[in-house]
DNA sequence: CGAGTGCCCTGACAGC
DNA sequence: TGCTGTCAGGGCACTC
C-alpha cells in the first residue's frame, strides 16, 4: 500500500517525465463523477510546472494557478502503458516521449483531481496535514506538542497524518516496534524520552524504504513497473507468529481502528491503565 | 470538536 | 468446480 516511500518513489519518476509538459487533455475514464475526479477538464492547456509531494499526496502545480492532485489510495498505479483494466483517468500530453499517462486503480480508493492552487477544502486530510518527516519542519517541539493534543492510540494518531505526514499502516507498526511502544499507548502518554526516538525511527525507516523503492505487498509498482524491496526489512508488519528479532517472543496481531497491527508483546508493553 | 465506527471497492483466498 | 464469506486499508462521512 502506498505510503510516503512509495509515493516519493513514484514522484521521482514522474518529475523528469512530466515537468514542463503541457496537458492537452485530462479525462476521467472508468470512474464515477464526483470529488475524487473533480475538475479534470480544467487542466487542458495548462503546463505542468513540477511534481511535488505532501505526505501521500502528489501535487502537480499547473501554469493556470491550478494543481493536479494525485493520491494512489490502496492500489493506484501510474504508467505510460495502458493495462487492460481499471483505468480511472488519463492525461494526454503534448508531443514528446510517453505522451499518455494512465492512472489505473483497481479498488478506486485513489484520487486524481484538479483544484485551485492551495485550496484543499475538498481534501480535509491534506488541508490539515502535518509536517514532512524528512525535512527540518519535523521538529521535536512540533511533534511533542502534537502528541499532547490527543488521547487516542498512538497508532491511530500517526495514521491521521496530523502529527506527521506520510506514515501509513506498515511504517507506523515498524516505527512503534523499533521504539518499543505499544500501538495502543495514548498519544499524550508517550514518555518524553521516547518522543525523539520515535521521530528518529520514523525518519530512518522512511528513508531506508525510499532507498529500497518502497514496499510492495501486492499491487504497488513504480512507474517503471518495478516492485519495492523494503518488504525484506520489515520487522513487525506481516510477521504474526514469527519470532521478534529483538527478543524471540512471538509477534502478535491485533486490530486497532480497523487496521491490522503487528507488535511484540514483550518489547512493546501495553501501558497500564491510569488510575482515577 | 475530538473520538469512534463503518463505508467505499475489488481481488485473493479459505472453506465447504 | 464453484459458490460464499472474509479480509485488505487510506481517507472520509457520519454519529455522539
Amino acid at each position: 500500500m502506498p505510503e510516503l516511500p512509495e509515493v516519493e518513489t513514484v514522484r521521482r519518476e514522474l518529475e523528469p517525465w512530466l515537468t514542463g509538459r503541457t496537458i492537452v487533455k485530462a479525462e476521467r475514464v472508468d470512474a464515477p463523477e464526483g470529488k475524487k475526479y473533480a475538475n479534470l477538464e480544467r487542466a487542458a492547456g495548462q503546463k505542468i510546472l513540477g511534481v511535488k509531494r505532501r505526505g501521500k499526496f502528489m501535487i502537480l502545480p499547473l501554469s493556470g494557478e491550478d494543481e493536479l492532485i494525485i493520491h494512489l489510495g490502496m492500489t493506484g498505479i501510474i504508467s505510460p502503458k495502458l493495462f487492460d483494466k481499471h483505468v480511472r483517468a488519463k492525461l494526454t500530453l503534448n508531443e514528446g516521449k510517453n505522451p499518455e499517462l494512465y492512472f489505473q486503480d483497481v479498488r478506486r480508493f485513489g484520487r486524481f483531481l484538479v483544484v485551485r492552487a492551495g485550496d484543499y477544502k475538498t481534501l480535509p486530510t491534506l488541508d490539515a496535514i502535518g509536517p514532512e518527516p524528512l525535512t527540518k519542519d519535523f521538529t521535536e517541539e512540533h511533534f511533542s506538542k502534537a502528541l499532547k493534543k490527543s488521547s487516542t492510540a498512538i497508532k491511530t494518531y500517526l495514521l491521521s497524518q496530523k502529527p506527521v505526514s506520510g506514515v501509513g499502516n506498515i511504517y507506523a507498526d515498524e516505527a512503534l516496534w523499533r521504539t518499543n511502544i505499544h500501538p495502543l499507548t495514548p498519544a499524550n502518554k508517550i514518555s518524553k524520552d521516547k518522543i525523539p526516538l520515535l521521530m528518529q525511527a520514523i525518519r530512518e525507516i522512511l528513508a531506508a524504504s525510499i532507498e529500497a523503492q518502497g514496499t510492495t505487498l501486492s499491487d504497488y509498482r513504480t512507474v517503471n513497473g518495478e516492485v519495492g524491496e523494503y518488504i525484506t526489512q520489515l520487522k513487525a508488519y506481516g510477521h504474526e507468529g514469527d519470532e521478534c528479532e529483538n527478543c524471540g517472543t512471538t509477534i502478535e496481531r491485533m486490530v486497532i481502528g480497523g487496521r491490522s497491527s503487528f507488535y511484540c508483546p514483550q518489547c512493546q508493553k501495553r501501558p497500564r491503565k491510569s488510575k482515577k
